[in-house]
DNA sequence: TTGAAAGCGCTAACAC
DNA sequence: GTGTTAGCGCTTTCAA
């Protein structure tokens, strides 16, 4: 590998020069710059940005921790890369497993890298570590959770906005008698689109019954098993609005094998609008997860935050809003 | 930051031995290896990675460009990663995002931050420059693509065979008019299922019917398409082999809006068995593409010819295999 | 506008 | 087993 002291010799110039044009620095005579980038460009130089960022003591490059990297997480990395990328920022990514070992882990490796900052995306490690975490320089940011301690570190999605949306929808169409199969209960976000759910019916009037609400586990097979139980239970039901997209999946497959025609007989939103419910049948309607949205605000704050880039609009709870495809009608059919 | 000199000062002895301890050489004395973790504890000491990378010459990390951060790909990634992580090495991830500035751009920021070897997943770099980069002294390795020149350093799919299943399991079921969407057929792993699919009809003893083939582009659209111009044309088929599931999904949708049920009247085989495709009514009968196998052995290839690991078995060309779902029936219902 | 030189935090001989 | 010391390739005062 060729260093600054070959490309300084060559040129005829310092090592410091050099790293002046390497830099930009505008204190370089046209000339000598057109001497060094000559010289750079015939020894084929490339700068070694470990040994920049260890005399810069700066690696312009913020960490990110992601449950997995596939699924629809990938869509938020991507925002928060696009925005990154555009500041000449590189995002070092990382794994945190969805458990709290590698989930620390990463964060550790992160921070012997020497990130600027980091995005976090986790899902078991605790509040207290967190908010210890943010007594350390390192600036980061939590993305799809909320720590009130340290509620400006926090980019989050309004789930209860979006379970009223997805619910009004269906009540705007007519439906009073509506079921609800919601996420495991002990998730937050699981909670709060059901307190959405529970808003718009208070609002259209409708009294809340407790029978009609199925809770499963945000996988495909709770949705089959939620419609399985309503109807042997005998309710019912002229639509179903499910606390994510897999879920709904398997209701429209349990309710198809009842024999009842989607959205005719019953009509489902999901929530998410991941990937294959534009590929369902009917076409799902759903609640739109705005997850490049998220990406981009993440990026956004730790522009804001860690490379002073004041231009930056922040905004630490984002709205999700319906995306109305064919698996929702009229009420009556 | 708390540095190796701080720990060493703490406790008591030279930086040299810090390192040791670090490192986990074997050279050090039970006793001041307690002494220096103490001290390393007491001072939440965090090595410097950069500054072990720039001493020690090498990063521990593999360079890895990907088209996208979403989608499918997200999936070979991962399995790379499985296996880097077992050993100690971390992903540094870049997006190309399928244009060769980009691309290029990446591989230089990697080679900036002198990983230890790439993983490149490319669509738009120029062979001419691969070869070219292969001469120099960092070890790559090329996922879903094969140049003749490096062959050693490709890792792909055999899509020919792949082809050769898809059409064969129809041909097993009895179907003897086998249309065919391909993919844009100026690339190669489109060019080579439709290989695959006119093998299987040689094998069959199948005339090969030009007018059943339509040139579609990957996408969803020009399956339906595809189905269109087919039917339009007065075309007879008993099923549809198609180079992708994205198309598959268009075909279906286009069959059923024609009034064909899906597999009773016409079968249909995708190709890849991505996400969505388990999700489709009827589910799809596909070709398993193995993404994370890929991924998996591009990192063992990595750990084979970077870091010397030779326990690992290599393979260049894998193959993929037939999914059986719902969308393939006999021929005659 | 440029150069000299002191680090950045660590590793790796080499010596003891 | 442990310490000394010279770098690794760059940035950044401080002078000139």
């Amino acid at each position: 590998m060729v260093t600054i002291k070959q490309v300084s010799e060559l040129a005829k110039v310092s090592s410091a020069t050099v790293s002046r044009v390497i830099n930009n620095a505008d204190s370089v005579k046209l000339e000598t710059r057109k001497l060094v980038e000559a010289a750079m460009k015939e020894l084929g130089y490339r700068p070694n940005s470990i040994a920049q960022s260890l005399a810069s003591n700066k690696t312009n490059t913020v960490g990110y921790v992601v449950p997995q990297l596939y699924g629809s997480f990938g869509i938020m990395m991507s925002g928060s890369e696009e925005v990154l990328r555009r500041a000449n920022k590189h995002m070092f990514i990382m794994t945190g497993h969805s458990n709290e070992k590698d989930e620390k882990s990463a964060i550790e490796a992160l921070l012997m890298r020497r990130c600027d900052a980091l995005i976090l995306h986790l899902e078991s490690t605790s509040d207290e570590y967190l908010i210890e975490l943010a007594k350390q320089k390192v600036p980061f940011v939590l993305v799809n959770r909320v720590i009130e301690a340290i509620e400006d570190n926090c980019i989050s999605l309004d789930n209860h906005f979006g379970g009223y949306l997805a619910s009004k929808a269906l009540i705007d169409k007519g439906h009073r008698d509506i079921a609800y199969i919601a996420g495991s209960l002990w998730k937050s976000d699981a909670i709060e689109r059901l307190q959405g759910h529970k808003e718009a019916l208070a609002e259209a009037n409708i009294a809340y019954d407790e029978s009609l609400i199925y809770e499963g586990d945000f996988q495909v097979h709770s949705g089959v098993e939620g419609i399985e139980t309503l109807l042997n239970a005998g309710k019912k039901f002229s639509a179903v609005a499910c606390g994510n997209d897999e879920m709904a999946s398997g209701a429209i497959g349990a309710l198809r094998d009842a024999g009842l025609k989607v959205p005719e007989s019953v009509s489902v939103v999901g929530f998410d609008d991941v990937e294959f419910s534009n590929y369902l049948t009917p076409r799902l309607t759903t609640i739109r997860y705005p997850m490049k949205e998220i990406g981009q605000m993440a990026a956004r704050w730790i522009l804001n935050r860690a490379y002073e880039n004041s231009s930056m609009q922040l905004q630490h709870v984002l709205s999700p809003h319906l995306i109305e495809r064919e698996s929702v009608c009229d009420a009556g059919g």
